[in-house]
DNA sequence: GTCTATATAATGATAGAC
DNA sequence: GTCTATCATTATATAGAC
């Protein structure tokens, strides 16, 4: 079942077209695809798996790692984007599509390589909202971190769980599907972007005099009041 | 190991006993819990689930039906919450604390029920949103179903991923897990849904043009120019 | 209804021939 | 380096005694 891409060009070695058959299976079945799956994939015997890899899990390993470096290189390519438009676009190219597909169960599954995946986003994030403020077309916020942290988790998040609804996390028809989700989330995501939904400043008001911690000689838990939470999140 | 619990009352049938017992185990130790643990922590033999459910499926449907149903009776109960307040009330509820890990597994994992939950809370949200609007505190949509799809998901999705950097998706430590993450969240949630992130709002005018469907006449594919995508989302 | 013992299937890993 | 054959483990599901 050898298929001609990239991935397996005549000149890599055969550990290397191990590992990407590897990456392949993991992205199209999920990650608890069999070794043998994988050999066959490769047209080699499962043997050599353990052969070159020693176990199933070095092999997961060196594949985590391996799409990490290439999402590093690619980033290094092109302009800052947020995580969604990153996925988009690389679900639009074909030498991308499948570590889309990894990356998006790597965070899914929530492994250490999903959590690097994550934390790498979230960076990157920062970076692009401080440009934004510094230029003007994006609004500071108290705790720029934070809100680094919560855009990524939840368009990444809320990507994921659409995905659950359209229902397949198909390689075959991931373009398509993308496309799709992209035009179910465009308008709420630019409404509530530049709008927000809640008519009036009243709850974040009441909740800024909580952000500052509690001063000398006050310990946790004497406040005399409690914050009020968030209202719609 | 039989824990004293509610679960395990002594008035219920032995069948209702080991469905509770494979829904504390599926959210503690997740749906690969094997049917010896399940039958072990029920304190009887493993052939019995097989006796009285046939399959470890038939069980894992059993059980996703009791605790949707126990999850609706819950929400008859109570005044309308986002899915988010929802989670975290259920946390601080010993009843419900078990439920709430189940039906965010449930919804990670994808599967039949993760989307039936999904689903729920999307029209719930909808109808939470209405009243909202109604009532002046909550700002109208151009699209209000694709709104609270986009709401619950990322919501929903980005409490996932938090809990992935937490990073125990435990029982035992949920509850203060829950609320450091609130902690961590509620700023810019807040600023976020009462001041939104862009500064201007061309982006959005520039975008409704595309909104309607294209009038008879004009085919898909044949518009001569494309709509901006979304800059953050 | 409940148990023990067993059948069956799949997986990761090993050993040794070539 | 690559293969085949096999082991050891684990899982679900079955059969039949009590």
């Amino acid at each position: 079942m050898r298929t001609t891409t990239l991935s397996f060009a005549a000149d890599l070695t055969t550990r290397a077209r191990l590992r990407n058959s590897a990456i392949e299976l993991f992205a199209t079945r999920g990650f608890d695809a069999s070794v043998r799956e994988i050999a066959a994939h490769a047209g080699v015997s499962a043997g050599l798996i353990t052969h070159h890899f020693g176990s199933k899990e070095s092999l997961r390993l060196e594949c985590d790692a391996e799409v990490l470096r290439q999402y590093s290189v690619m980033k290094g390519d092109g302009i800052a984007l947020s995580p969604t438009q990153t996925i988009t676009m690389m679900t639009e190219l074909d030498d991308h599509a499948t570590m889309a597909v990894y990356i998006l169960r790597s965070v899914r599954e929530g492994g250490a390589a999903g959590v690097e995946f994550l934390s790498s986003m979230i960076e990157e994030t920062l970076t692009v909202m401080e440009e934004g403020v510094a230029a003007g077309v994006i609004r500071p916020s108290r705790d720029p971190r934070a809100r680094a942290k919560y855009l990524v988790t939840s368009s990444l998040g809320g990507l994921l769980l659409q995905l659950t609804l359209k229902p397949a996390l198909d390689l075959a028809d991931m373009r398509s599907t993308m496309r799709e989700l992209i035009g179910d989330i465009t308008l709420p995501a630019l409404e509530l972007y530049t709008e927000g939904v809640l008519t009036d400043r009243s709850t974040l008001d009441e909740y800024l005099p909580f952000l500052s911690d509690p001063p000398v000689g006050q310990e946790a838990g004497t406040r005399t009041s409690v914050p009020p939470s968030e209202k719609t999140a």
